[in-house]
DNA sequence: GTCTATACGAAGATAGAC
DNA sequence: GTCTATCTTCGTATAGAC
């Protein structure tokens, strides 16, 4: 009966490898885009050699495909605490202002999420994916407007969507001209429009 | 003396090819993005072989530079008459309308500006290019804004860069996720914010 | 399961014909 | 100036060793 311990250690060792490979793919991809990137760096960053890519993936796009899923899910797991650690709209600004100002402003974070827009806008199969994840954007804030405003003047989903495209929009420009625009521009753009300013 | 109308025709032959070169290199990154666009399609798309590409253009990269500069000039000048020619922000509001409702409204049009700036954030010596297109496009609003509107309780540049980063992430939602966002929910969102509605 | 070696194709770039 | 042919590099993917 040798060794429930190294049955084990073995199982382990398989996910840390896969893990390991999809931390090292995600960061190769955000920085070079899908096109530019190949397995061989993705394998060299997490220390091993291609052979263990097609090991554990069936192809660059199988590979790329869950980079975006582990990506997704763990985004909209992120966002759910931040709101729900958030009672008051001061609170959720300044948990807001320590990210800081805008969720993407961390460059390869907004660099993966535009690969992974672009690639969806490519590739139909994929758009689904992408589609629901920003439509679990808008629902976030959406509940979070609901929670601390009432008698609205107009739907709270149509202010969500507002809100996210600024956010959106304001990562972009502070990335490509961050002389001009600073990411906390969002918050700054919130509270002016809160009237909490 | 041999024919001054054949040189001129001469010349303008040469534009002409350079001019389709260009045409198709902007339909076809936009459609496939830069690393995955192939010279060979380009040239097929223009009507040509390669040959033609590499005896007006010295690279892949140089034949997109070529391409983002006239891009980015063309876009200034044709925001340029919008803003001249609508006195109103009712009359300009209804323009907006028309292209319907975003300027990055078209496909191609947003691919193509997501590709420049994904080009422009990896390769810092174009970085300035693209920075200074987000800057006129902040002017452009700030201008349009300082026209219509006086005493505003913050800085016009601020609200400016406020609008132009909303027209972008509307125009990224409603290009991801079309059954949710709109792309003239850009104007709705300016016809709430000034009142107008 | 991972590595080494290699097959295979694709695409950027160049040379020479016309 | 454009085309055809070719060189060369590179990267995906596979096969076989360990």
């Amino acid at each position: 009966m040798p060794a429930r311990v190294k049955r084990l250690s073995r199982t382990e060792s398989v996910a840390q490898t896969r893990t390991r490979l999809l931390d090292a793919a995600e960061e190769v991809f955000a920085e070079h885009g899908f096109g530019a990137t190949t397995l061989e760096r993705i394998a060299e960053r997490a220390g091993y050699t291609r052979g263990a890519v097609y090991a554990n993936f069936a192809s660059k796009d199988d590979l790329f495909l869950a980079v975006l899923d582990r990506w997704l899910d763990d985004d909209i797991e992120h966002g759910g605490r931040i709101n729900a650690e958030s009672p008051s709209v001061r609170d959720a600004f300044d948990r807001l202002r320590e990210l800081p100002g805008n969720r993407f402003a961390d460059r390869n974070r907004f660099l993966l999420l535009t690969e992974f827009r672009l690639y969806a806008l490519r590739n139909p199969e994929v758009a689904p994916r992408l589609a629901e994840y920003e439509r679990r954007g808008i629902a976030w804030y959406t509940d979070a407007i609901r929670a601390r405003a009432a008698d609205l003047p107009v739907p709270a989903e149509q202010l969500a969507a507002i809100v996210l495209a600024m956010e959106n929009g304001i990562a972009t420009l502070a990335h490509v001209a961050p002389d001009t625009v600073r990411h906390d521009a969002f918050v700054d753009a919130l509270e002016m429009l809160t009237g909490l300013r």
